[in-house]
DNA sequence: GTATGCGTTAATGCATGCATTGTCAATGGC
DNA sequence: GCCATTGACAATGCATGCATTAACGCATAC
């Protein structure tokens, strides 16, 4: 799901450490949910779960941290932040405001038939998963749509940014895929923008791609809400 | 100039390790020159620099790597990073939306006629510097001026994001501070955008300061090019 | 003279040790 | 019986040791 380094940024040509190893298997697990939001984990614990010495973990832990996955508490252990509506709220308005960045620029820069198609592909699979109400199916490809979208875009740093905070609100949405109704009409924002881009109109694409988000964030924050659910 | 913690987030309550001296005291060597750009610097000396050992400093590397400052080479030590113009456009590409962002929000919820206050304040100082024809003392209004606005939002993590990126320029600004024209014309741009914010226009903000940010960034993009400084 | 290969050197990544300090509990006082 | 105070424990932050491995230099071959 994120072949690439940590952040994204220059992380090419770098070995496998053992920090990015824990860096990579932490996040996987705080995203899976194997990790529960609110429970406290020592790094000792952690370090030898994931056979390596206290350092890597620490420093992992330490990263995490600044990305705003975890806190490090002094003696009581890494804790695994919950997202409050409140905190949703916030990603998702950073998330709107660089994505819809990003869908401007590739529809002012333009697209190689090759990577319409790539985007086409993923809404292609996000119908054929609507078709079967394969929701597991349907949230992947809308992962890869949105995250193949930014990463198209030649900004580095703003894929690094989005790709951190889309991290963040996975946990969320894999959480409330089975409470939210078939996202049916997403797919028809999807086709717009890709339209918009193919057709290099960056202002229609910007306004496509910002109504979605501010969309989906109302569904999130909706559905925390409603189903009594403080932070997840 | 950033007397909280490294990342803005969340980083009230903890005690100050040697690893947060050793990010802030490299941030500020590296923002003030101190430290030129695409210099490396061995951890141990960093270490006996800074009179800690070497994994304080390690950690704090990794972390501004993370940052994008600077970059740890294996063996050739800390290589501080470079700004190419690429970079620089980048960069303001995302300050302009997110501190559009910010301006928009500040409008749609309204601040306290003390906050208020508290910009104005920074626009004359602003002002009076220009008079003197202070560059630095305008340079550090200025600075206050776009910290303490999108600090002045509720959105914690957008505050960080915009201090981070705010951090990597500032080198650039503080040495292209000589070569640019005198910004007389910036500080309408300011009193505009405070005004908007006064009356609630969000709209309007935004677009306020969208535009001042892109003027900003033709501003800095063109003198980087036209002293044929590749990379600053 | 240049290029290639090997050996030495040294810097880092990680493991571990140590000291610090907060946490938890038990005991004693009220 | 409840709360406070004190003491033991334990987890982390940082220092240091060790092994790995890349870089640099020198020698040698062409």
């Amino acid at each position: 799901m994120r072949p690439e380094g940590e952040n994204g940024l220059a992380n090419e040509g770098k070995p496998v450490s053992q920090v990015r190893r824990a860096v990579a298997l932490l996040r996987d697990m705080i995203i899976s949910n194997k990790l529960l939001p609110g429970s406290n984990h020592l790094e000792s614990e952690l370090a030898s779960m994931l056979s390596m010495s206290r350092t890597p973990v620490h420093e992992a832990a330490i990263l995490l941290e600044a990305q705003g996955l975890v806190e490090v508490v002094p003696r009581r252990g890494v804790r695994i932040l919950p997202l409050s509506a409140g905190d949703m709220e916030e990603v998702y308005a950073i998330l709107t405001e660089l994505e819809s960045l990003a869908a401007h620029d590739l529809a002012r820069d333009g697209l190689s038939s090759q990577q319409l198609e790539t985007l086409r592909s993923h809404i292609a699979e996000m119908e054929s998963a609507l078709a079967e109400e394969d929701r597991h199916r349907w949230a992947r490809a809308d992962d890869l749509f949105h995250r193949d979208l930014v990463a198209m875009g030649r900004n580095r740093r703003l894929t690094a940014i989005v790709s951190t905070y889309w991290d963040q609100v996975q946990r969320a949405r894999l959480l409330t895929l089975f409470m939210r109704p078939l996202p049916v009409s997403s797919n028809a924002d999807h086709k717009a923008l890709v339209d918009a881009i193919a057709e290099g109109d960056a202002e229609r694409a910007r306004a496509i791609h910002r109504e979605h988000r501010l969309n989906a964030k109302r569904m999130m924050v909706d559905l925390i809400a409603r189903h009594g659910l403080t932070a997840v």
